[in-house]
DNA sequence: TCTTGATCCTCCAGTCACTGGAGGATCTAG
DNA sequence: CTAGATCCTCCAGTGACTGGAGGATCAAGA
C-alpha cells in the first residue's frame, strides 16, 4: 500500500483567502493588509493571481490575531514572530515584552477601575430629575467631584 | 469707591490659547480640533486673527476633557454637552448614556483580567530557556492554551 | 526703534490598525 | 451559458488626535 492517506484529516490543498478568513476569524482586507505590513509573508498566487495559503498561514495569523487580542501592537508582534521564527534563540526578549505588557494591562486595569468607580458614583447619584441636579453633568463638570485626580 | 476690584482672584481678561492649553492640560492643536468638529464653539477673534477663551471655555473644555479620560466617545460627548447647555431638561437621557458607558466599562475589565491572567501565566512558565520550551510563544502560537476563549 | 524669540494662524499630512467601496476579473454550480 | 460568489487592486475613510511647514504677530529687552 502507497500511503496511508485520505484519513479524516483535511485535505492538504491550498486554501483561499475566504477559506482563511473563516478559519481564523480575520477579515479578508485585515489578511491583506497584515500582508501589506510584512506581518504575513507574501502569499504565493495561483495563475489568476489570487493568495494561496496552507496549514503554516493558519497558524501564523492565529498567532498574530491572537497577541492581537491580547492587545501586543503589531511592532511587538513583529519581534514575537521574528522570535518564533527562529526558536533555540534564548527567549529572554520575549518574557521582557510579555512582562512590560503585563504592567501595561496592570496598569489599564487600574485606571478603568477607578473610571468604573467614578461613573458608579455619578450613575447612582443621579435624581433621575432634571439637569439642574444631574449628577451626571455636574461631576463631568467638575473634577473636583472625583475621587482619584489620576485617570 | 467705584468697584471692589483686584481681589486676589484672577482678572477676567480674555484667554489666549496657551493659556486655556495650561489651564486645562489640553494641547493646543487638540482645542482647535475640538473647535473644527463643533466640541466648542467658534472662539471670538481678537482684530489679528487670535481667539480668545474665556472662563465659560475652561469649563466647557475641562468638561469634554473629564469625559474624555472617562472614556465617552465625542459623540456622547456632543450630547451631553448638549444636555448640559439645557439644564431644566430631564437627565434620563444623561443617565442612559452614563449607565451603558458603565456596563462598557465593567466588560472592559473583565476582558482585561482575563487578559492579565492569561499573560501571567505566559510569563511564569517561561523558563528563562530558549524559544524552542518558551511558554510565551507557545500560547501565542496556540490558543488553545488559553483559560478563556472570549478574549 | 529694532530685534529676537515666543506665540499664534492655516493648511495639510501622518498616526494606528484596520475597514469598506469602486471597478473589474475569475471561478463555480446549476 | 449564465448568475452569483469570490477574488483582485487601489484608494479613501474611521477616530481622535498630533505634528510640521510656512508665515504673521506680539511682548520684552538693548
Amino acid at each position: 500500500m502507497p500511503t496511508m492517506s485520505s484519513l479524516p484529516a483535511t485535505p492538504p490543498s491550498p486554501l483561499t483567502i475566504g477559506a482563511l478568513a473563516k478559519q481564523t476569524g480575520v477579515k479578508i482586507p485585515t489578511i491583506r493588509y497584515y500582508e501589506s505590513i510584512g506581518l504575513l509573508p507574501e502569499a504565493p498566487r495561483t495563475d489568476s493571481n489570487r493568495r494561496t495559503y496552507d496549514g503554516g498561514s493558519v497558524r501564523r495569523l492565529r498567532f498574530i490575531r491572537h497577541a492581537r487580542e491580547l492587545g501586543f501592537e503589531v511592532e511587538a508582534i513583529r519581534q514575537l514572530l521574528a522570535m518564533a521564527d527562529d526558536p533555540g534563540q534564548p527567549c529572554r526578549d520575549a518574557d521582557l515584552l510579555a512582562r512590560t505588557h503585563l504592567a501595561e494591562i496592570e496598569s489599564r486595569i487600574a485606571r478603568l477601575e477607578a473610571l468604573r468607580d467614578e461613573v458608579r458614583r455619578m450613575v447612582e447619584g443621579c435624581a433621575q430629575d432634571q439637569v439642574r441636579s444631574c449628577h451626571v453633568i455636574e461631576v463631568l463638570a467638575d473634577h473636583t467631584h472625583c475621587l482619584h485626580d489620576r485617570h
